[in-house]
DNA sequence: GTTATCTATTACCTATAGGTAACTAGTTTC
DNA sequence: GAAACTAGTTACCTATAGGTAATAGATAAC
């Protein structure tokens, strides 16, 4: 059984499952914050290390993870200039969270896999 | 650091964390999941239950969650005829994960409403 | 002076998610 | 025979997610 969800009162805690899923879902968040999980990196490397996302989509979900707090945005005074982007707390303590999604991702896969 | 993901070979993980936000993400699935979580539910027990939700989209994500093996449907040969919705081993699996989603929630919203 | 690199932005398009409202078909109660 | 309960289905609409391709302005390299 779940047990810290369902002992009345649910409306609140559906409201802060649905808070973190909105945070974490969609195609892109989740490769961004794993390619930060070692460290700052600037937007071209970024774009280079996923390799699929688009300049659009990459500014884009680099936004929106900012205005959640859980990443930093720094403009460097380099020529050209560049741009670092680094997890905050808040943002590497979603770490918990996104390695039980791959946990269960793997055994859900395992078990859709075998019939 | 996040232990289990960034080994080398990350695409496959990546896969993996896909796949499992695949099945719980969505307007209804969290609410669906933890509806269940105390037992067996009929349609009209779970449309009450979940207050906002319309039948079509109760049906259509039931549909989904039977696709994806995390419920059973089972017809009752009642008068007038029932059905009722349980959750599988690999539903009842999800909620570890539910509960650090939930946790995780909790905790952004904490830490995004004091500015 | 043309090209490449830096970090994006803009216009345009399609597909999907999700919502509303009405309807179906059978059974049971008033 | 009208209304309500059983479990849905259907048509239609809007908003959002996400994709492609072109462009922008600054600087640096050739």
């Amino acid at each position: 059984m779940s047990g810290k969800i369902k002992e009345k009162t649910c409306q609140f805690k559906l409201m802060a499952a649905r808070d973190a899923l909105e945070v974490i879902q969609g195609r892109w968040r989740f490769p961004i914050i794993i390619a930060l999980s070692d460290g700052k990196k600037r937007f071209g490397e970024l774009k280079r290390e996923i390799t699929e996302i688009s300049p659009k989509m990459l500014s884009q979900e680099l936004k929106s993870l900012e205005t959640n707090k859980m990443i930093t945005r720094s403009l460097l005074n380099t020529m050209p200039i560049t741009v670092e982007y680094e997890l905050t707390p808040l943002g590497t303590s979603s770490f918990k969270l996104l390695d039980e999604l791959l946990e269960w991702g793997l055994h859900f896969r395992e078990e859709i896999m075998r019939q």
